[in-house]
DNA sequence: CATGAATGAGTGTTCATTCAT
DNA sequence: AATGAATGAACACTCATTCAT
């Protein structure tokens, strides 16, 4: 079977304004039926149904369905990295608080996009192995990031950072799970607030403030 | 197509001592394909392969695949319920520490054992009602017992305690699994004892102390 | 496979009063089940349960599912047979009428017990042969009961009274069904008195009496 | 499950030539192994190597095998219904029995291509209720238009005549039954004249006419 | 004489992928 | 560039029958 973009030979195929919507459908369209049917039971004919194309079209545009997962989890990856790089110093003070607070509500908001592709990650359910890598490396990068701010903040051993980091990491993507897609009953700005303060005071050290 | 147990509306059909065996094995091969190839992938031709009986012997024991499930859910359940229920009061000095570290150890203990469960039951894998509805309460007590004891180390009001409970919550079970089951570096007693001092600080108001 | 009772060999098997016993039960339970659930969705498990056997013991007393059915055919189709002999000369007259009525009479109240050993051969449901055979003999001698009373009522050509003969059949077992299994809205006597009216009429020459 | 037909509620989906084709060599398929083996022993299998397709074109015409035999279903009572209205008044007299004759005649020939769904109804063997109830309702109808006829040939109170319905649509049922599908030795047109004869004697009050 | 346990071939259905037009 | 049609391997579940005790 070859891949009809010869991937890994050269970049995508370049594609007429048509091709280029076309396939643009179906990326929306796959992220839409992700968001709705979950990873395991989006099929092939749901997304194509939503793209309003032909299953034979499907496949003049990727591979197989993995091929679609692989090219939302690039972007998935490229905006999750970017997001990272973009948390800046965390002290223990009001600036610190709205830092994170406001790297948290783009998280948040991230979340609502890529939500499918962040958990299948989170959750192994990736078969593919260079998938798994994709997501391996973006979580890295994500708790890095997490890392070295907390690192800047407070002086801790290089191990015990990384494990703060980790712990970091599942608590916000499974908070901003529930908040998402669970119906813990709260709203995305409060979601963002609270989130920043646990994590401000129970990682970054800020004081314990009267009545938040 | 009659559930091969309760037919008049209680209790399991009784076994012969073969017959036991036989149940156990097979939900002991369940557990086991279910941790190797997750929910999704389970088939039945695995967990008859691995428990080495014949297809047939499967329903002789369990109306369908989600019935061997529902019977693993239920135990899990009842482990997990008692677990919550053994969490003692938690306060800020070594002796709510070590409590929690305790605590955590056993938590991280029984992760070994059903985390295919909770995991299935976090992620949402339960397609059906009743035994997520299973999941949601045995999450919901367990999250309440974390509620409690936060209430009772500091004053709170009720919706942030709650909030604060769901974080803590997906950060231990995500934070275990990444020890269990992704080979995050680092052996259970240690993960415990890092767990502990990350919560003890960040939820229960403990003190930085140096070194750890 | 040997069948227990080698039944071409010689006639039942001797049975011990506690096997007899068994053996009743379970043509009871396989007539019961059979009438319940019908020829193709009569399972030898609800057989064995409703007689409060196990399925091994089934298989001690007949050879498999159809042997049993086989028994119950025999019985059948020996009752069939006397009544069919049993239809006195039926004349254009009152006395007719009353020997046609109280004859379909015993046809409805026999219907009522093997109605679907009855059915099974009308609906040609019998995939053994054998059994078939049996079926059509049973028939033929009905219908012959029924061919010879017609001629001595009324002189007609041998192939048209057959005919005759098999539309009566026909027409009799089938409003019988109508009566006993699907709710046509009649009692028994009725249905005979009404059957025996028509017939009386339209076959044996009955003038058309006012009012019935 | 998503049914291939009508999925906002109404009408066939539009298929090309090719897939009339294949629709139609499924229908004939149908038709033909359940004629073969029955409605219960009529295997998915055997229809799709009867019409010469694979396992999964089935799937993409019908979304069950239920659903194949509701079509052939639909087509039969709209066939029956119209066959029904078509009856014209049978008076006592030689015109009586010639429109009796052709009706029969048409009846049986409708019966050759449809006999096999018409068993299934008047055998009670359509697990489905919604198909079920069709049948009965082609049923009423079929009797209703013989009541009609029955009533005005001959006046009778109105219960008096729904049973000679039921018993008339039995026997012309099973005899076409018997002529068609057991192997009574007599060719369609004789089968109609003799029914006719029957019924318009025995029914309809015509006298017995010497010479046959 | 009786039982509970075990078997495995058979059946309906799904769905990612390929193909002819 | 696009389509509708076709494929077949994979999977869950059933049930008549056999077997060890």
């Amino acid at each position: 079977m070859v891949p009809p973009e010869g991937r890994d030979g050269g970049g995508p195929k370049p594609r007429r304004r048509q091709g280029q919507r076309t396939e643009a459908k179906l990326l929306d369209a796959g992220m839409q039926v992700l968001a709705e049917r979950g990873f395991h039971s989006a099929r092939v004919d749901d997304i194509v149904r939503a793209a309003q194309v032909s299953h034979g079209t499907f496949y003049l545009y990727f591979a197989n369905k993995e091929d679609l997962f692989r090219a939302l989890a690039v972007r998935c990856a490229d905006e999750m990295t970017e997001l990272a790089a973009s948390l800046g110093a965390v002290d223990a003070g009001p600036d610190g608080l709205a830092e994170l607070r406001s790297w948290l509500g783009r998280f948040i908001a991230l979340y609502r996009t890529y939500g499918v592709v962040i958990r299948a990650w989170m959750e192994d359910q990736v078969a593919n192995r260079e998938l798994a890598r994709l997501g391996a490396r973006t979580f890295a990068a994500f708790a890095a990031a997490l890392v070295a701010r907390l690192e800047e903040a407070r002086p801790t051993s290089r191990h015990e950072a990384d494990l703060a980091g980790a712990a970091l990491l599942a608590m916000i993507e499974r908070f901003t799970y529930f908040v998402t897609s669970r119906g813990l009953d709260v709203d995305e700005d409060e979601a963002a607030a609270t989130l920043a303060v646990l994590i401000h005071r129970g990682f970054f050290g800020a004081p314990v403030t009267a009545g938040r």
